[in-house]
DNA sequence: TGTACATCAGTGAACGCGCGTTCACTGATGTAC
DNA sequence: TGTACATCAGTGAACGCGCGTTCACTGATGTAC
């Protein structure tokens, strides 16, 4: 941090993203402009230039952001749990949830302009983003024996689905008028029969 | 249809609505204006304001339609395949997606401008709405002797997660990008699993 | 059937707005000698 | 250590755009007598 007030050779590039996830949390993604976003670091608009090719270079800026602050979130659901597998795998879809809930402006940030591709991409199968965690938590159960490997095959998919699918509903969808407490019990019922299902599925 | 070729006490607000639709559906709900729908049926743009409030009253009649024609989609599903509760479930769930991945546009305009609350008032539990369907389905497992009366109990919020997520993430999310007979693979995959964990959940 | 009139669905011009992006520029930074 | 200079991250004015919405209006419609 600099005393100079200016941000003259500063941090504009990191400015410009913590700015813009401010202005995400509560506006959601839809009112974020590179006008708004200068403005509210006190920088000339044309200065995000320089760290940007153009808007939608700040939109996946700010979507690898939140794709991070999803997974450190998870992450101390995932160690503040049980440690069985299963109970891992509970602790991935509910985190996600709990953060979709916790900061929607940012979840409806979570797939940058190119509609998620850097999901796969930066945090990949084996990574340590929110798709990286939900894969591990699989590939233990497998390991305990829980989960045949015939049944590991996908179960991703139905995972992934259900999860972020009730966070859809619940963030910014139809649920978002229910009362928090009778939300979360909706989140607990989901998660647990979407876990119950992959393990009924293939118990080996 | 009147031969004036003037929409002087027209149907503007069915040509309207019509407009919006075809708009959204190539080009998504965010590039939807009053000025485009006004413009694409040649009137001006403030005859919009004799029929609907603002541009949020025009985003929720296309929400309403959006989720009729889903609805008329997930009926032809249903009425195709199997008899038994459980194709009926398999038909709902493949109906919604199949749907999704048809019109990416018009998904995206599924909830409207209020967060998709309609979705439970117009077409309600027992309506005949795409939720409506599915309560339907849920209910029919039981009469059945399938699922037992408690597992029913909130077996629709994990059956709308899985599906509506896995919508999401095939029609504008990090799926859309694999070739659709693959993803189709993976949203047969995705519902199968989804029945199996409500049935192994509850079956009496 | 004909006419006066109320209704109301349209028009078109105008408002103020904020946006993304470009451009020639300036002045701070840091490097080479 | 001091100075000349290249670099480059900023400025600020300007562009053209399309938007939502308001307003006084006009002319078609249909009704009452």
């Amino acid at each position: 941090m600099t005393t100079t007030g200016s941000y003259h050779h500063g941090n504009v590039r990191g400015g410009l993203v913590e700015a813009a996830l401010r202005l995400i949390r509560t506006e959601g993604p839809a009112a974020l402009s590179l006008r708004a976003a200068t403005r509210s670091i006190g920088v000339s608009p044309s200065a995000a230039y320089r760290h940007f090719a153009d808007r939608d270079g700040l939109l996946a800026a700010v979507a690898a952001a939140v794709q991070g602050r999803m997974a450190a979130a998870m992450q101390k659901y995932w160690s503040d749990g049980g440690e069985t597998a299963a109970d891992h795998l509970h602790a991935v879809g509910l985190g996600y949830i709990r953060f979709a809930l916790d900061e929607p402006g940012w979840f409806a940030a979570f797939f940058g302009p190119d509609g998620g591709h850097s999901v796969f991409e930066e945090n990949g199968d084996a990574g340590s983003g929110p798709f990286g965690l939900l894969n591990r938590a699989l590939d233990e159960l497998v390991e305990e024996g829980a989960l045949s490997s015939a049944a590991r095959d996908g179960a991703q998919w139905p995972c992934w689905s259900a999860v972020h699918g009730f966070a859809e509903l619940a963030s910014t969808g139809p649920l978002q008028y229910l009362p928090g407490e009778e939300l979360w019990q909706l989140a607990e019922l989901t998660v647990e029969r979407t876990v119950a299902g992959v393990l009924a599925t293939g118990s080996p």
